[in-house]
DNA sequence: CATGAATGAGGCTTCATTCAT
DNA sequence: GATGAATGAAGCCTCATTCAT
C-alpha cells in the first residue's frame, strides 16, 4: 500500500518488470526463491553458490539467471519479502487494538511467531547486513517508522509516557530482536510463555518496582 | 562443521602457546590482527581476502599462516578480544556502583562508548553470527551471564522486580545493541543524551505511565 | 576447420533454398539481418550475442534459428553482401569509363564512399579476419580478381606500366583500405578532398618527382 | 627513447610496476606471454582461453593472473611489444639511409621480414580493432607518426613530391600491410621479390608510365 | 622469521542452441 | 512461423593456502 512512495534502495523491484510471467516461468521462479531461502539459511549468503540453489531447486544453472541477475538480488528479493511480510503481519494483528499496551504484547508475539515460522528468512534479513547495507538500513528504518507511529499515538493518547519515539523503537526492536535470536534461532521455538511475559512487563513497566509494590514481576529466571 | 577448537569461556584461549614470542613476532602479530580489523570492518570477513590483510599491515602473503592457522582464525582472535575487552569495560565501569538503576544506565554508557570507539571491532562481533556461530553464541552467552548476575542480585536486593533474568537480559542487550547499530554505526558516534535517557528510562520505568503521573518522560522525539 | 559450407564465389550461396519465403519470412529475415549488421559493429562477432540480435530485431530467440544455422551464419550472409553490393557498385561506378587513371580515381572514391555509408558492414568484413578466416581469403581474393582484371587492361593498354597484377592489386587495395580505415572508420567520414587526390596521385604517379617537374603534387599535409 | 612523451591509451605499461622482479618470475611471465602469443595467433583472442593459455605454459591458472590482470591485459601488452620492436627495426634499417626512395624499400622489405618472422605477433595487432579499438588506433597512429616524420623530410629534400604526408603515410602503410597479409600470413613467406619490385615501384613511380617512356616496370603477374 | 611465487579448486556468470507449445 | 523457457558447457577470475628460498 505504502510501497509506491517509500524509497527502494535496489533498481530491481517494480522496474518495468510488469509483463507477467507465464505459470511455468512463475513456477521456476517460486522454486528458486524456495531454494535460495533454504540454502542461505544454511550456508549463508557467501558460502551458498548458485550451483546449490539451482541444484535444489531443480533447474539448469543458467536458469537461475533469466530470473535473478546475480546472487545478490535473489538474496534482496528474500529480504523483501521479508521486509514485506512481517509488517503485513504485524499491521494486521495489531489493527483493531486500541489499547497500545496490549498491541505491544500482541507485536512481540507475532514477531516471535512469525521469525519462528520464517526461521529462515530471518537467518537472511540478519546477514544482510554484511551482504547489502544499505538494504539492510532501508529494512530496518521502514520497520521503525511503522513502530515510531504506533509510539508516537499512544503517546499522544497519554497510553505511554512522552519519550524520544525513535530511541524507543530501536531499542524495543533490538529487544525483540535478541530474544527472537536468543530462542527462535538458537532454540527454533517461540519463547516459553514466562520469557515473553517478562519481556512485555519490561517494555511496559520497566526493571524498577512502582513504589509500594510488592512485586507484580514474573519467578525469578 | 569446522569448529574443530572451540571457544573457550576462558580468557585463556590459545593452545599452550605460552612460549613468549620475541619482541619482533609480536609486533607482526599485532600489524597483522590491526590490519584485519580494519579490513574485515571495511569489506566483511567474506569478501576481505588475507592478501589485502597482509597488504596493509606490511608483510608478505606467506607470514600471515606464521600467526595464524587460517583467516577464520585472525577473526575469532579478534572476536575473542571483544569480548574480554568490553566485559572488563563493563564490568570495571560498575564495580563500585551499588544502585543497580544507576548501573544500568552506566553500562549502557560504557557499552556505547565502546562500540563508538572500537567500531570496527563491534562490526566484526556481528558477522561473527554468520562467520562462526558457535563463537557467536559463546559471545552472548557470555555477557548475558555477567548481565543476568547483575540482575539477579538487583533482584534478591528488590531494586529490580523479579523477571526472568535470562529473558531481561537479552531483552536489555537487544535494546543496547540495537540502539548501538542504530547510532554508532550508521552515524559513528554515540547517541545523544536524549536517546540514551530514553533508553534507560523505558529499561527501567517502562512505557506505561506510573498511576497519578503527569509525565515525567522525554519530550517525544 | 568449422568451414563445412565453403564460400561460394558466385552469388547464388544458399543451399538449393530456393522455395521462396513468404512476405512474413522475409521480413523477419531481413529484420534479423540489420539488427546482427547493426550489433556485430557495435559489439564485435564474439561480443555480440543472438540474444542482443533478436532483441533488436523485436523476435523471440528461438525464432533466429528458423533464420540461420548459427551465429557465425548471419555473419557470412553480412560479409557476402558486402561482397556482392561493393563489387557491383564499384563495377558500375567504373563499367563506362575508359581511361583507367580516371578508373582508379573513381573507385577509390566509389569505395569511401561505400564504407562510409555502410561503416557497420565494412567493420564486419575486416573481422572476418577472425570469425571465418577462409571467407575473408575469398573476400579480398574475389575483389582482387576484379581489380586484377582492370590493371592488367590497361597494361596492354599501355595505360599503366608493366608490374606483378597481383602485387598491385593487393597494395591498391590495401592503400585504401587503410585510408577507408582511417577517416571512414575513425572519423566517420569520407576523406577530405586533398586526401583522396594524394593517394590517387601516388597510386598513378609516385612519391618520386618526375624529372624536371618543379612540382605539380599537393601542398604538403 | 620516445616512450616517455607519447600517450599511453593503457594505464598498465610504466605504471610504478618498476619494483624488479625475481628472476623466476621474470621467467614465468615470459613463458606467458610467449604462450598467449602463439595461442592468440592460432585461435584468435577471443576463443583463446586463460587455461589454454596457462596449458602451453606449463603454470597453474591463478598463475596467469600474478602477471596479469585480465586475459586483455597479456594481449595488450604483445601488441606493444609488437609496436616497440617494429618500430626499432624500421628505425635501425632506414637509420643510415639518406635516399629516402631506397629508404621505402628497405623500410618494406624489412617490415615484411618482420611480420613473417614474428607472424604470430602480427596477426595479434591485426586482432587488436576488435579487442582493443583505442590501442589499435594508437598502435596504428603512432606507426604514422614516425612515417610522415620521414615523407616530411624526403619532401622537404625535394626527394618526394610535396603530398599530404598524413594521407601517404596510411595509404603505403596499407599498402604494406594488405601486402604483408597476402604473402606474409596467407602463404606465411615473404613475397618473392618481383612483388616487392612492384610495390615499391608502384609507391615511388605510380601506375602511369612516364611521358617516353617504353617501360621500364616489372614483367606482367 | 620472513618472503612471495605458485597452486588449483571453485565460484559466478554468459550464451549458443534446443524444443515443447 | 513464432515463441521464450530451459539447458549445460565453458570461461574468467579470485583466493586461501603451501613451500622453497
Amino acid at each position: 500500500m505504502r510501497r509506491t512512495t517509500s524509497p527502494q534502495p535496489d533498481g530491481t523491484e517494480f522496474s518495468g518488470k510488469v509483463e507477467k510471467m507465464s505459470e511455468r516461468a512463475e513456477a521456476t521462479r517460486r522454486k528458486l526463491l524456495e531454494a535460495a531461502e533454504e540454502v542461505f539459511a544454511e550456508l549463508g549468503f557467501f558460502r551458498a553458490s548458485v550451483a546449490e540453489i539451482t541444484r535444489r531447486a531443480n533447474v539448469a544453472q543458467g536458469t537461475f539467471y533469466i530470473y535473478f541477475k546475480a546472487k545478490e538480488d535473489i538474496f534482496r528479493a528474500l529480504v523483501r519479502t521479508m521486509s514485506h511480510d512481517l509488517r503485513q503481519e504485524l499491521a494486521m494483528a495489531v489493527a483493531s487494538i486500541t489499547d497500545r499496551a496490549e498491541a505491544e504484547r500482541v507485536g512481540l508475539e507475532t514477531f516471535l511467531h512469525f521469525v519462528t515460522r520464517r526461521r529462515n528468512l530471518y537467518i537472511i534479513v540478519r546477514e544482510c547486513e554484511f551482504v547489502d547495507p544499505e538494504l539492510h538500513r532501508w529494512y530496518y528504518s521502514r520497520l521503525a517508522e511503522g513502530y515510531m507511529r504506533g509510539l508516537r499515538q499512544a503517546m499522544a493518547r497519554g497510553q505511554f509516557r512522552q519519550l524520544d519515539a525513535e530511541a524507543a523503537a530501536y531499542a524495543l526492536m533490538g529487544a525483540f530482536h535478541m530474544v527472537g535470536m536468543r530462542w527462535a534461532l538458537w532454540e527454533g521455538r517461540v519463547p516459553p510463555r514466562e520469557v515473553v511475559e517478562s519481556v512485555v512487563s519490561i517494555v511496559l513497566h520497566g526493571l524498577v518496582p512502582r513504589p509500594g509494590e510488592g512485586d507484580p514481576g514474573q519467578p525469578a529466571g
